[in-house]
DNA sequence: TATGAGCGG
């Protein structure tokens, strides 16, 4: 009476005590004990167990099961913290420990993007706050070459070749003992080797995209390599840039390049002289290419 | 087979 008993049904089938399988017979007390080994680090258990099979003769069982590792011990001090939590949202409804993670059913919508200006899009966004962002970014695109807003970013300038502009414009204090670009070096300013006056474009510049004067070569053997297409197509004259285009996978060479010209009747003359060329056993295809989109 | 990668304030 008043003793304390577990909820009928509530036992965990992990906490089933596994000895509940007493062989009848009454001989079992002739049998070494029963000898539990683990878990260890990995969670394996062992047990071995001794009984008498239905034949009356004594056999050996040994056991071998992973166990659940022992859940605080392994805890951080934060994520026991974590379990005294309120539960909140639908898992308010839930019982303490019954689930770790909860399957959202909410229904999330993701904007696809459109192309710009579409009828669509014009309409739909109509007194959308959101649609405003967009907007918003163009004018945080402001070129620190050319000053221009939401054209292109610096990278991109039209002008970036030409000279900077010049004191005395937009937003700059008049007499500024800070250090600026935009004014060329200050004394005793380090400029890199490429950009100093003089320097010829090659090398490390070859990085910087400059897309005129570009030319595509197509049926390219897969071998390839940018170092062989600018042998090739710097007699012609300085070359700025050669992108031999690689499958991003396999990092094999997809067939095709661009070569770009710092001059544009070196793009011509390399037209002229490579389209049909025969290069690796095959034909190479050299025309001016379209700009990338 | 065939028109490049990535970087933003």
């Amino acid at each position: 009476m008043g003793v304390e008993t577990a909820p009928p049904n509530k036992v965990r089938w992990g906490e089933l005590d596994e000895d509940d399988d007493d062989n009848e017979g009454g001989l079992d007390f002739l049998l070494p004990p029963r000898q539990v080994i683990g878990p260890d680090n990995n969670g394996i258990k062992k047990v071995v167990e001794y009984k008498f099979n239905e034949e009356g003769n004594k056999v050996k069982i040994t056991t071998t099961t992973r166990v659940r590792k022992l859940a605080n011990a392994r805890l951080s001090k934060r994520a026991v913290e974590r379990r005294s939590w309120l539960k909140f949202g639908d898992a308010v409804h839930e019982d303490v420990g019954s689930r770790l993670t909860m399957v959202s059913t909410e229904e999330i919508i993701l904007e696809r993007p459109r192309a710009h200006g579409s009828k669509l899009e014009e309409t739909k966004n109509a007194g959308d706050p959101l649609a405003q962002i967009g907007k918003a970014g163009a004018v945080l695109m402001v070129c620190r070459t050319c000053l221009k807003k939401g054209d292109h970013w610096t990278s991109r300038c039209p002008y970036k070749d030409l000279a900077p502009p010049t004191d005395g414009s937009i937003d700059k204090p008049p007499s500024s003992e800070v250090p600026t670009t935009a004014s060329g070096p200050s004394k005793g300013a380090y400029v890199p080797p490429s950009q100093r006056p003089g320097a010829e474009r090659t090398g490390a510049d070859m990085r910087r995209r400059n897309d005129e004067n570009s030319v595509r070569v197509t049926n390219l053997s897969e071998d390839t390599r940018e170092a062989d297409l600018h042998e090739l197509f710097r007699t012609f004259g300085p070359v700025s840039r050669v992108y031999v285009a690689l499958d991003q996978k396999t990092g094999m060479s997809r067939g095709f390049g661009f070569v770009n010209f710092v001059n544009k009747e070196d793009g011509e003359k390399a037209i002229s002289k490579l389209n049909g060329y025969g290069y690796d056993n095959l034909i190479l295809r050299v025309e001016w290419s379209a700009p990338r989109s």
